[in-house]
DNA sequence: AGAAATGGCGCAATCGTTTGCACAAAATAG
DNA sequence: CTATTTTGTGCAAACGATTGCGCCATTTCT
């Protein structure tokens, strides 16, 4: 139960001033010390076990060295792995993030956007963002910077790094669309994230380019990116009017969802429908009969969007770049087979 | 760019001391003021803007209400469930996390040990506990109350909260020898976490109290619980002297890994070689044939550590319960079958 | 050799809160 | 109606580190 070390126990010890004991300690002021001093400093530091507190640091830089990240959910391994990207350069940097799950409900995030600045974070890393700003993120947004990572936020100019959502479901619809699918149908995110609007329109585009129908039956969108959601989805367009070959779904989790549903009609992927999903999830490969799917860059759009962030908090000034979209590449697994000929 | 209100601003604003502002503010010290004054300032700390600053509200009071999470790796889903366990809890009493990956890398364990220990965590939540008390544990063990979760520290004082995981390896072996298997073998987790020391030694009795054979050869320790070493203890086994109808192995992954060594082979699983697996991790049940395991309580885990933690950081003389177990069950899927008659 | 420039270190203020203590006014007791 | 307790606030000292400023002792310049 003894007392941590501080600086003024090692300047008693060592018979000089704090200052000179804070100056020793850091490798940026050190040099306008004589070495021995440091030395001297430095060994006794060593030897009676100090530790810098950070928190007496932060009061007086006003700077934390934390920084929040806003997650969804973390037991989704799509964000676990942005988690780990943007740890990878977090640390390095001395940086400590804070995590909190809002589960996608707005009340949610904005009770823990306050409780990230409360800490004094000096950044927000965004995993969690929805497309309109509400208002507690318009609020803090003059004094914390705030990047969003793998979603953006419409109309405002927080800088985002995002995989090319566009590109993704175009190879998807490519895809089919070689494989002799015409009538093609869309599991939409939802479209309260930037994803869900994105891929829906980049959806409608690549379809439209290709000269394929698309009645509104042909889409139904997920409130949630989850399976059960998928299988919802899927039922009201097995329902519906729109007969189709195939689905591209907005995520991997409600193409899972969708093939389960097609199960449950009698229905099995690929013979009697084709379906895509997005993100290429682990443990997706061994899932019959193996989804194809874009993979996107998880880990990268973590480690970016980190940099991003660091570049901001350590130089206000500094212009950075509004968008940052990072390519994406199509992986062909067995749920994509030519439509049965009629 | 405007500075952030303080408790100056506001005493400053009602024209009352600073230190009335704090007890106004406060809901254990209000009691002591006329209701006047603290109506008067708590509408003045809303007008105005006030959040209360954590790191100077630390350093006076010595604690940051902030706790380290320990973690191996949170990509692995079963630490994800873990954290938001801990979240559960935490949160509602004004604790946040930060949580640090230590990939089971001891040398990195240590370092970010000291980072948390830097950062005046009050409190750390060890999910990445290795059998042998580190040095540096040790040494900040004196201060910081540690709880592990999941795994446990060997011959230490260290409170932990576990799943039951002999009896979970008991129910494997036993459901094995239900459906007809004797020569079962053991693909064991590293010997470096409690988990695989305890499922390995619970294997040895369980198959022991049948009357089973056990020669060395029937088990293979993997240094990482991942695929790759589940395929790799595999096929040692299988290259072995053992012959062996059955692979109950320490957990999903290496189960998983241990199926494909099998299929490389060309056995097929359950047919040929039963396997079972530990955890019941997510999309388990979507990949075939259907892991036969043991299904664990994370989310659970992660909240009685966390209020484990709780209790022992808010109330430091509290007697906490050494060892925590938390009940198993066994899910029985297609990975299970009746060995091949000879 | 005297003046000026440089380098090394100490002094003291500061960051925003909390909290023990003092002290006035009000309430209660004798 | 004084003496004592209670009650509500203010004062000021922490908490542990950083940093602008100033001072003294060297070194360098003229």
């Amino acid at each position: 139960m003894n007392k941590p070390v501080t600086l003024k126990d090692i300047a008693r010890e060592t018979e000089v001033d704090v200052s000179t004991v804070s100056r020793a300690l850091d490798p940026r002021t050190r040099t306008m010390l004589t070495s021995e001093v440091v030395d001297r400093v430095c060994t006794a530091a060593r030897r009676m076990g100090y530790r810098k507190n950070h928190i007496a640091r932060g009061l007086r830089t006003r700077r934390s060295m934390i920084v929040g990240m806003l997650l969804p959910d973390i037991t989704n391994t799509v964000f676990a792995a942005i988690v780990r990207g943007a740890e990878s350069v977090f640390e390095p940097h001395g940086y400590a993030p804070i995590i909190v799950n809002t589960d996608d409900d707005p009340r949610r995030e904005d009770a823990l956007f306050n409780v990230l600045l409360e800490r004094g974070v000096d950044g927000i890393l965004d995993v969690a963002a929805r497309r309109e700003n509400s208002r507690s993120k318009a609020a803090g947004y003059a004094d914390v910077p705030i990047v969003t990572a793998n979603r953006e936020i419409e109309k405002s100019s927080i800088p985002s790094v995002v995989n090319d959502d566009a590109e993704g479901i175009r190879l998807m619809v490519q895809h089919l669309h070689d494989c002799g699918h015409r009538r093609i149908a869309h599991v939409a995110g939802p479209a309260t994230t930037s994803t869900g609007r994105k891929r829906a329109s980049a959806f409608r585009r690549a379809t439209g380019e290709l000269g394929l129908a698309l009645p509104g039956a042909a889409v139904a969108e997920a409130s949630r990116y989850d399976e059960s959601e998928g299988r919802r989805c899927a039922e009201l367009l097995l329902g519906g009017r729109f007969a189709f070959t195939a689905i591209a779904c907005a995520n991997d989790r409600l193409a899972l969802g969708a093939i389960d549903a097609l199960g449950r009609r009698g229905l099995t992927c690929p013979e009697d429908v084709s379906v895509t999903g997005f993100n290429d999830i682990p443990f997706l490969n061994l899932v019959p009969p193996g989804l194809t799917t874009v993979r996107v860059q998880q880990f990268g759009v973590g480690r970016l969007s980190a940099e991003l962030l660091i570049k901001m908090m350590t130089d206000p000034g500094a212009t950075v770049p509004r968008t940052t979209i990072l390519p994406v590449t199509s992986i062909e697994r067995g749920s994509v087979a030519a439509p049965k000929p009629i």
